[in-house]
DNA sequence: TATGAATGAGCATTCATTCAT
DNA sequence: GATGAATGAATGCTCATTCAT
């Protein structure tokens, strides 16, 4: 679920390909959405001519690294789906994700709105997106037929909790520390997504559509 | 409480200083963590000279940029204790933010880890940051006395939360639906928090200083 | 005649923004159409940033280079035709040039087609090349009224020669004789342009539309 | 009359060099002298490696350019020599170029000072042009002698003025026009070199050596 | 004190050249 | 021999910061 590696690449440099792509997920983590691309090079171990052989300019890169990233989220959304019984543990199940996942979907949260927005003109986005969504939707539906998720809620309120959770962490917390406040904050909203009597939410249950207008 | 105005400023100059931290909150919001200072002084129009005599360097605006948003929302829960009997009530208010004040607290969501590790440097911000946390915690304890917060979440499990609501909207959705989404996952949130039967959480109440080590 | 030298500028700022300009003008003809902006900075005894400040890139600069010649070329031309009697005689003045005169000049020859294609589009090169192209207009069919010119030829066949003139000479002669030749070079072709019997001329009179049909 | 190509080629490599060398005039001449070698590689249907065993280094190729060209010219000169009687009918032969040829002769303007100061100490080079100038030489002085060109110039005003002939043509003129305008300059020029009644030219005749003093 | 011009360090990008396949 | 991937030096350009007016 890679972004579009050109399919007949010399080895090495298929290889090159992906460790850039890796390198700059964590470079782009680590030290925020400018880090030079001559540091990404350098920590890619290739040559600065290399990386610009591969992706034209600084946006070609990020928008390899975002494709990988939500491609990631979509595989991991699909497997979640095939491998749970249950809607409710499918989502949650989406999100329980180990430290090394959520580097890459921490990822999506760094960009500028002028980035985002170059990004999301983007075809192969789009498309993974609007897989995403649908994987989510069916997930969010099912979950609320089975009487396990409020009923006041739709899929872009959903959505919108979960982007809230891929939040890179501000403060430099030790990582187990990291690690567990995600983890208790995700069961915490899941615990708010529950059915069972609650507050009654303001305004009306966001769609899909109300938050990615497209 | 804005960030140490120099006691005794010409009237034009304090009105400068403050002009030109509102503009630059407004300027991070919108445009992200890099705009050109001189694009903050041409916004608000005082020529580059003016805005580098009252902050000797970017990083010096950004601190004042942070303290002063969070001095704000140190006020805002503040104003919340006073005003509302029950500590639950207390801690809605604080995060029911108008649109104003929201774009005050997104500011802190805005600069890279660098910048964020240099602000906490800043013994102003760490008073601000300490007494915040102090009503923060003054009020868990309350409403977790009170019986309306689950007994198995502590402070910094509460501050983690509302530092992802803080979160600045990515996708350019209509501001009513921004707002609403913005809403409704606080009160989701919050119900996530309430006391009643829910799911154990992992791991183990994260106090404060769990997550600001300090 | 010089291009647009915004109009307050303190009295330092446009000297440099002058002296940019003449340094740049040698710089291009004596070193091609590619010398680093970076040698021109120092050749004008200017940091980098202040040639940007006047110049927001490198077109820019050609562009105020080649209005600063074309205007040097109409004054030129203007004056000619002012100071003599005969249209004639304007014509040869025009292109009688001091070498001085003749860098400034030759500096229309240096830049690529697609530069010039740029240039071309320059609301105040169309200007000045239209009123330069009215004066050589109004000298030749004056000349040619005069019965000094040949009256087989119109002002495009005119231009393209003139246009010749202007060449920098490849070879590095002695600057005496790179002077003398062009000199002659122009005496030459002016006795080619005279009225006497001589060879017919293939296809038919050029005007100035034919020549640039803008 | 191409540059050294070396003795014993694989045919197949043979035909690589030259379709190299006819790529980067036409290259040259359409995109300017900053062409990317890979562009070059690319038009020329052969792998960037492959230019650079053929010709080891940017210069090599310019260099192979240039002599194939100047091969060219002098070719044609000797062959103008040969078929005509007159020398001065010789003379006109050797510019009445097809636009074939006009786009290998204009390839010699193209080039920086610095890279014709470069190719000037070519041995090929220097040789070839010596050559061509022997036989402009010869012509002129047999069309003095003739009595049909002008007893006061010398072979360097006429290479001089030759010269200026190759000038790419700068203005997107159709090539009509553009052809016809270049064949009237010339027939116009030589209306100058004519031997009859004509002013008096500045300075003194110029030799070949006074224009390629060596 | 306010202004905005000057400076130059830093990063993006291109392309000549080398070298592994 | 041919290919095209890798390298890094060179250059364009931006912007934080300083300083003359």
């Amino acid at each position: 679920m890679t972004a579009q590696p050109r399919a007949h690449l010399r080895a090495d440099a298929r290889r090159n390909r992906a460790q850039i792509i890796t390198t700059a997920t964590r470079a782009f983590v680590d030290n925020g959405p400018d880090v030079p691309l001559e540091e990404i090079a350098r920590l890619a171990g290739v040559g600065i001519g290399t990386l610009y052989r591969n992706f034209p300019d600084r946006e070609a890169l990020i928008l390899a690294v975002v494709q990988t990233s939500m491609g990631v989220m979509l595989t991991k959304a699909r497997e979640a789906r095939a491998e749970h019984e249950h809607a409710w543990d499918a989502l949650a199940r989406t999100l329980s994700t180990s430290r090394e996942l959520s580097l890459t979907l921490r990822v999506q949260r760094l960009f500028s709105p002028a980035t985002v927005a170059a990004l999301s003109a983007d075809p192969t986005i789009r498309q993974i997106r609007n897989e995403l969504i649908k994987v989510i939707d069916d997930l969010v539906q099912a979950a609320q037929r089975e009487g396990s998720m409020r009923p006041d809620v739709d899929t872009g309120d959903v959505t919108h909790l979960f982007s809230l959770l891929m939040l890179p962490s501000t403060h430099r917390t030790p990582s187990e520390i990291a690690e567990m406040s995600y983890d208790r904050a995700r069961e915490i909203i899941f615990d708010g997504l529950r059915a069972r009597p609650g507050t009654p939410l303001p305004g009306r249950p966001l769609s899909a559509t109300d938050i990615y207008p497209d």
